[in-house]
DNA sequence: TCTGGGGTCCTAGGACCC
DNA sequence: TCTGGGGTCCTAGGACCC
């Protein structure tokens, strides 16, 4: 019998949160919360603030009050900060095990057989430390024989549930110890069950975790598909998951709500093509070229008395593109066909589609003919603005230094985050300075 | 007054082909 | 009156994740 594998769940506690108490220490055991674009949700609560009982995702305006009255230190999201910080915490993880797929901003899932340390309870307890100490980042680990099970580890560990994780480790590995646990985990707290499909399985009977281990698979599937399925084997300890290489993206987004309300269509242009410059600039990131592009525009649908419009078009290409002029003229086209006026509109978005590695495209279509030249033209030209904007960043407007007068220069639809902490470790003039 | 943004995978059903 | 059957590809939409 082969030997079973170890996945290790590594989560960074309060994420958002412990990057902004880095660099003001003394907000440690304060109640912090962290606000999304336009300071309109609370997507990141410190141990302190849950405590308060402010929920996930609420919107920040309902909890105002509280917040003051209780004197939570509130920021606006500063993406700069927490990815660069994730980026070092990812490299620290791949110094320390070979195995490491990053899954999301603040979690990575490690393979811990096959790696010569004897014991992977103590490999983590030395992972959490490392990453505490040169990162200042708290961590929760949950190690188990599969994805599934780790997760609920890690679950486990960040709250240290039956004081099973004294150190915030918690190890499920043994049987025994699953088929006392798992009937205690909510349908919810399984990766992959959300509301809708928990409510499907307790139409059947089946309430938890442990329940659903112990159906049968091939009932689970008629119900929910292969993915169910899936989730019951892992349960039972039977990985199917394994790590997942990093991928390139198959589709890019930029959409963001605005600062204020927009009527005009000049107005909705200068965002789109903002928006568009964002996205291109990832998709030319890593290498990709699109085959088709989508655009949207809505109302807001939370105004009751404003009257609601939304919709979104899209296009494929004939001939798949990375060019950014090309692009935004045909974003533009569609602008001009969603576009009616007299609507109160809060929110636009364009996503680039179908994204393959540049290289490895089709044929050009035979009605193609545009200009070889051209084409090679135009590419020296962008790859020369990106290395401008790279050099000399972006204005306190927030334009880049080149840039096309469309995106505009006023940017009044331009989001709001008053509550911004420096970008510490991307931008040079906003560096932590010892006086 | 004020309500986030960016992803993935799977499935069902229609179009189309032989 | 009787009107095949099987396969693939594409797309929209649902469900989930952080």
């Amino acid at each position: 019998m082969s030997k079973l594998p170890i996945f290790a769940l590594i989560d960074c506690n309060n994420f958002y949160a412990s990057c902004e108490r880095v660099f003001q220490p003394k907000l440690a055991q304060k109640p912090i919360v962290v606000l999304s674009n336009n300071d309109g949700c609370i997507i990141a609560r410190s141990n302190e603030a849950k405590a308060l009982g402010i929920p996930m995702g609420a919107p920040f305006f309902k909890y105002r009050n509280l917040i003051e009255k209780s004197q939570v230190k509130v920021f606006s999201s500063n993406y700069s900060l927490y990815g660069d910080i994730s980026n070092r915490v990812m490299k620290s993880l791949q110094m320390m095990v070979p195995d490491v797929e990053i899954y999301s901003i603040d979690e990575a899932f490690l393979r811990l057989d096959n790696i010569a340390y004897d014991n992977p309870i103590d490999l983590c307890f030395d992972i959490r430390h490392k990453i505490q100490k040169w990162l200042g980042i708290p961590t929760s680990i949950g190690i188990a024989p599969t994805k599934t099970l780790a997760k609920i580890a890690n679950h486990i560990a960040k709250k240290n549930l039956y004081d099973l994780a004294p150190n915030n480790v918690c190890d499920l590995r043994d049987v025994g110890l699953q088929n006392k646990i798992l009937a205690k985990i909510a349908l919810t707290e399984i990766w992959g069950v959300a509301k809708g499909i928990a409510s499907r399985l307790s139409a059947v009977g089946i309430n938890n975790a442990l329940e659903l281990r112990d159906s049968d698979p091939k009932h689970i599937r008629k119900i929910l598909g292969v993915v169910g399925e899936r989730i019951v084997y892992e349960l039972r300890g039977v990985s199917c998951l394994s790590l997942e290489e990093i991928k390139n993206r198959k589709n890019i987004l930029s959409s963001k709500s605005f600062g204020k309300n927009v009527y005009d269509k000049s107005e909705l242009q200068e965002a789109i093509a903002n928006y568009i410059m964002r996205a291109c600039e990832k998709m030319r990131k890593q290498d990709s070229i699109a085959n088709g592009l989508y655009v949207y525009v809505r109302t807001s649908p939370f105004v009751a008395k404003h009257l609601q419009y939304c919709r979104g078009e899209s296009i494929g290409f004939v001939v798949s593109t990375d060019n950014v002029s090309e692009i935004l003229k045909m974003a533009l086209k569609i602008l001009d066909k969603i576009y009616v006026n007299g609507f109160v509109y809060k929110k636009a978005g364009v996503a680039l589609l179908d994204l393959q590695k540049k290289g490895q495209e089709m044929q050009s279509d035979l009605f193609d003919n545009s200009d070889i030249n051209q084409q090679k033209r135009m590419e020296l030209r962008q790859q020369t603005v990106e290395k401008i904007n790279q050099i000399f960043g972006k204005n306190n407007l927030g334009n880049d230094s080149v840039f096309y007068a469309i995106q505009g220069t006023k940017r009044a639809w331009a989001m709001q985050n008053n509550n911004r902490s420096p970008r510490y470790t991307t931008n040079i003039s906003e560096i932590v300075c010892a006086k």
